[in-house]
DNA sequence: ACTGGTAAACAGACCGGTCGGTCTAGTAAA
DNA sequence: TTTACTAGACCGACCGGTCTGTTTACCAGT
């Protein structure tokens, strides 16, 4: 039924009706309201159900790197190549949870919270072997959450964007720039 | 009739009905209908409307500040102060008009543009005079954009949250960290 | 100053389509 | 026969938008 995703993507919450998801899933109304107890809350699991997802692929593909330095820059290019392999999926997370009404937006936060997490706890292990400055992580994560959410979001808006990864090394270098040590000799 | 942009703000556009509108507004569906055509050009009117009213704020406020260094981070303080003082503003700009359907979304990007464009048109200056590194401003404005809407959007999203001021000061260094030239002498 | 006429602006009952959600009737498996 | 599940006709609320008035503002002409 995960199927029927596209349409939240495609058309955002409120104007892909039940109707539309059944018909794409090859299902009836019945089966959908004897699986699901209404439109929301299958909405709602599968904003849990994508975001979990889109967590474990992340930590996954990053854990093969060891070196905390060397690991924040992989993060980087991991969020922006997930989300660019998976237009669906940054649709609906990015696009289709917020301003979709109270219960939907509660939504919002926690999983913020979750990526935000995720880039704080890179950023510790990199301050605390000295590999870069000390920051408030807490914050700084937020500030690269929400930079790298808009390079994404533009992506998707786009009338005929371009790839998504080709601006990954230059969000990568500005993002770092900012929290490596001394760097005396690199510019004039 | 803008003052029913509250409705917007507190209920988001599908929520917000337009005899709600009316009520609040204390007029009537003929009236609202004398005056716009339907109910979303009357949203993506409104938008427009405040968008601009926004973007002459912050110019306004920028410009007393003639050395390009000093008016970066008061820019940024002018941003989160401005939405600070207008919730309503910040809730429709930020949360309420991506994910409401194609037309609105559509509005989306060029007023991001127009945001970016200023934060751009300050870091432009701050290179040329050399008081920056030189960097691509165009995607460091956005990237600067993104940050910034991620710490208003908590603030908006939040329970119950701390004043969006609070955090200025620190927003401000992290991200004036980055684009700073050479500062051997001051970090250990 | 008082009409009468005209058009802008407003009021609110009403309509018609849409869309979550329900209900009865099945069907498949055990 | 019972239980898990599927079908799809149907319902009723909701909500943009329309329609038929009514009020208000303005402006002749006398």
């Amino acid at each position: 039924m995960d199927a029927a995703a596209s349409l939240f993507a495609r058309r955002g919450y409120y104007n892909a009706n039940v109707d539309e998801i059944i018909q794409q899933s090859g299902t009836s109304k019945g089966s959908f309201y004897f699986h699901f107890p209404s439109k929301e809350q299958m909405a709602l699991g599968l904003v849990d159900q994508l975001s979990e997802k889109l967590v474990r692929r992340l930590e996954r593909t990053i854990q093969v790197e060891s070196d905390p330095l060397k690991r924040i820059p992989l993060a980087i290019d991991a969020v922006l190549l997930t989300f660019s392999k998976q237009r669906k999926l940054a649709q609906i997370l990015l696009v289709n949870i917020v301003g979709q009404g109270r219960s939907m937006d509660r939504k919002f936060l926690p999983i913020r919270d979750k990526f935000a997490g995720l880039i704080k706890k890179e950023l510790d292990s990199a301050v605390e072997v000295g590999a870069i400055r000390p920051v408030d992580t807490n914050l700084l994560s937020r500030l690269w959450l929400g930079a790298l959410s808009e390079v994404i979001l533009r992506w998707l808006l786009q009338e005929k964007p371009e790839p998504l990864m080709d601006r990954a090394p230059e969000v990568r270098d500005l993002l770092m720039y900012g929290v490596v040590k001394g760097r005396e000799g690199e510019l004039g």
